[in-house]
DNA sequence: CATATCGGCAACCTCCTGGTTGCCCTTTAC
DNA sequence: GTAAAGGGCAACCAGGAGGTTGCCGATATG
């Protein structure tokens, strides 16, 4: 099951927050996500911090599960990966739902 | 409008996944999430952290936008506030709408 | 009034995080 | 084969995050 290789990856919902929890991070998932991969090197090249310090994003994004990774030859490639956002979709959607039906039953308290 | 609002109190997407990204304060949003306002002292009866502690996951949730907080005489009530949710999960489809659409690019491109 | 309850403030501690630098190994390019 | 490019590893640093304790003010409660 999916949700089970992500579990197996120990990415919660916090984790998975948290990993989206940074303009850095968050930045550079966004041009990941149109779907080209992208080595190390040119992901640095925009940015106006080291390549040291783009590589520990990546980790971090890696572990979340958000990004995955593949050496080819000398570089590594980063690529989108689109799977942990059904999982905080699916979060979101728990809490908007509770939130609704207290709404609801208030609501009908209320006209009652 | 309401994204001035949420604006104007600084709140960036990275800011609100900044504050779900913590096991404790995901779980006291969670349980604010049934719409009933609680006081600090009812929110850290439950959990095994002092209420100093809480009280400062209450203050990120608070400046995240994601909890509001009125006194009420001796105790101060928190509330959840779903308005920063809205946000996110544009964020969310914006980035699955990228993805989608280089998916289909790649699909008209590889059809043709 | 005396006392418990609720909560703010401030100091402090530890560990993590974001970032840097230096060095070295491997792979590509000339 | 030599040089340049890509990237890993480790050490290091400053600051922030999560948490604690102690104390004190204000509000309810008997």
């Amino acid at each position: 099951m999916l949700s089970d290789r992500i579990a197996a990856h120990g990415a919660n919902p916090a984790m998975i927050f948290a990993a989206l929890g940074d303009r850095t991070r968050l930045s550079l998932l966004t041009r990941l996500s149109d779907g080209q991969a992208r080595s190390i090197a040119g992901l640095s090249a925009d940015t106006d911090i080291t390549r040291q310090a783009v590589t520990k994003h990546l980790r971090v994004l890696e572990e979340a599960g958000l990004v995955k990774s593949m050496r080819i030859g000398r570089e590594s490639q980063f690529a989108f990966k689109p799977e942990p956002f059904v999982e905080l979709r699916a979060y979101l959607d728990s809490v908007s739902r509770q939130w609704d039906d207290a709404l609801s039953r208030l609501r009908t308290f209320v006209e009652d």
